[in-house]
RNA sequence: GCGCCCGUAGCUCAGCUGGAUAGAGUACUUGGCUACGAACCAAGGGGUCGGGCGUUCGAAUCGCUCCGGGCGCACCA
């Protein structure tokens, strides 16, 4: 007997075999394979028949007879039934479900992978934060969603390539400069003369008294030092850049995100990039000068209105490097590229398609793709927070990694829809107890570590435990769990949305603990001790590989 | 005013490309450690899925509309 793995892209087949046969007409209609919520309504179900009603012109029922008829045979499948209006209920046989305990033990760290990517290229930004002051808890929440999208897409089969852009050019960094030049002058934000944009965070103050006193800074491989003169404008801000993307670079290092890549605005200027794409903007027709300034009619390619590209002042708009960006993205061959960033940057969704669009390269309309999280809300007592010591104006990641820890931090920024705003509750993902899921994923990885460590004999006696000893319903439950995973992998790569592992991985934690209380493992029947080990040390290896994609520790003690 | 996102139990949120009786956690009420870790488990109450109309055999899910909340509408990024 072939062991299955995937039931229901098994199942699928059948199920379009059958229908080949019943009806060749419209043999074309997608096999829909899904898993119901009752059990009594088997393992998974076929809505087939119902589909087929209208263009047969048949009952559902009658169809679903056909079908079932003509459904080749299967060493998984143990009983078909039509329930309801012509649902097609399948009955997976125990000893096929009770396969997957070997499975995963031999699968390992691998087990769950699968291979929609096809091992294709795809590039995923994020974070992407200016160099202007510590990474805030939005760009945590970034960091959170786009390294766990990075790993599920990993192991979807997908070649990813994390890359992290600095706008270290532009008004942004004149304001920087300035903001730490008049520091160094020893001006601070409560004075008068204090510009309204200038950043007023402490963090500023300590970037002076560092390029005061002459120190050095690392980041990137290059080495910068503090010139300590307050005139030298360009000094300040090479300066300060290099000591602020050393700082982000720390923040991210205690977050344990790490990239492959990381560009530069300013490297596109000095590149010739921002030029040529300009030039070829303009060669391509949809450009005009008008007020002084010149002009992309974005409106031709879905935009509300037009854009400006060069400014009066001779200087460039955002707008342009990061066309130049994206272009260059697409000559590195990647064909997917997915942009996570936060909501409030969405308008330049429409403007940086349009720019390509306006480039004539070849690049397909809806390119890139982007995951946008919304907003974060810090809670603590009850209250929201919204300012810190060091950044002033907003809540630091670090601040959150340093009150209640990466692993929480991350699996709290990581577990909710992207799509919806996050209320970040300090005092809910610090507490040590039962309310905090963190805690209860990870203390049913320690209580199987626990019983696997009181027991004496060899792992690899596990692989030839008798698993037809699993048919309580705690087991089949389990069972089933374990079955699902690699569905939530590729359900979680396709549909960009990473929090998809946190809740699996919530529900396999509470199915253990549930096994736990009603069980022993370690009974003193030889056979049904290492059945039960099997089981247990399955879910494990779950745990640990869904844990791993959300950059959470799996410990053996806590 | 226009665009994007959201509205599901008191609170925080799931609900896969429409599927059968809408689910967790938390809070509240009870019960379970001389048993492999009680940071756990078991049981109970709690809902017009924001409102309305439509498409469909079938809608929390799709479409339209209204209400409410967030974000964005720069020659900032």
């Amino acid at each position: 007997m072939s062991v299955v793995l995937n039931f229901k892209s098994h199942l699928s087949e059948l199920f379009a075999q059958a229908l080949r046969e019943v009806a060749p007409d419209v043999a074309q209609t997608e096999v829909l394979i899904e898993r119901p919520k009752i059990a009594a309504h088997g393992d998974y179900a076929c809505n087939l028949a119902m589909q087929l009603a209208k263009p047969l012109r048949k009952s559902p029922r009658d169809i679903a007879q056909a079908l079932i008829a003509a459904l080749p045979a299967s060493d998984a499948v143990a009983k078909v039934e039509i329930a309801g209006a012509g649902f097609i209920n399948v009955f997976i046989t125990t000893a096929a479900k009770q396969g997957v305990v070997c499975g995963v033990l031999q699968a390992g760290a691998g087990y769950g992978h699968v291979h929609i990517g096809a091992g294709r290229k795809v590039q995923v930004e994020f974070v992407s934060a200016n160099p202007t002051g510590p990474l805030h808890v939005g760009h945590g929440r970034g960091a959170a969603v786009g390294d766990c999208l990075c790993n599920v897409l990993h192991a979807a089969g997908w070649n990813v390539t994390r890359e992290f852009y600095y706008n270290d050019a532009g008004v942004q960094i004149d304001n920087l400069t300035l903001s730490v030049q008049l520091r160094c002058k020893g001006v601070t934000p409560d004075d008068p003369s204090w510009p309204e944009a200038g950043y007023r965070g402490d963090y500023i103050a300590d970037v002076a008294r560092s390029y005061m006193a002459k120190e050095t800074v690392e980041a990137d491989d290059q080495h910068t030092t503090g010139k300590g003169d307050v005139n030298d404008a360009e000094a300040i801000r090479h300066f300060a850049v290099a000591y602020l993307r050393r700082e982000q670079d720390l923040d991210l290092r205690a977050f344990q995100v790490e990239f492959d890549v990381f560009s530069l605005e300013s490297a596109l200027y000095s590149d010739g990039k921002v030029e040529e794409t300009v030039k070829q903007l303009i060669a391509s027709g949809h450009t005009y000068e008008q007020d002084g300034a010149l002009w992309l009619r974005t409106t031709a390619f879905g935009d509300d209105k037009d854009r400006v590209m060069r400014k009066t002042d001779g200087g460039y708009t955002y707008f342009v490097p990061d066309v130049a960006y994206h272009l260059d993205k697409w000559r590195r061959g990647f064909t997917r590229v997915i942009n996570e960033q936060g909501a409030d940057h969405h308008s330049t969704i429409t403007r940086v398609r349009a720019g390509l669009q306006a480039l004539d390269a070849g690049i397909p309309r809806g390119w890139p793709d982007y995951v946008l999280h919304q907003m974060v809300t810090v809670l603590k007592n009850g209250e929201e927070v919204k300012i810190s010591k060091r950044a002033g104006s907003y809540v630091t990641l670090r601040d959150l990694i340093d009150e209640v820890g990466c692993d929480a931090t991350r699996y709290f920024l990581a577990a909710r829809h992207p799509d919806s705003q996050l209320v970040f509750d300090i005092d809910l993902a610090k507490s040590k107890s039962n309310d905090n899921p963190v805690y209860y994923i990870q203390y049913a990885h320690a209580r199987i570590s626990a019983v696997l460590a009181q027991w004496d004999g060899e792992r690899q006696a596990l692989l030839n435990a008798d698993v037809s000893l699993l048919n309580s319903e705690y087991e089949t439950a389990l069972l089933q769990q374990l079955i699902d995973y690699p569905q939530v992998i590729e359900t979680a790569a396709t549909e960009l949305a990473p929090h998809l592992i946190a809740f699996y991985l919530k529900d396999l934690a509470a199915d253990f603990h549930s096994y736990y209380n009603a069980s022993r493992f370690l009974v003193d029947d030889e056979a049904t001790k290492l059945a039960r080990l099997s089981l247990i040390c399955a879910v494990a290896q779950v745990m640990r590989n869904g844990l791993a994609l959300l950059g959470v520790n799996a410990p053996d003690k806590m």
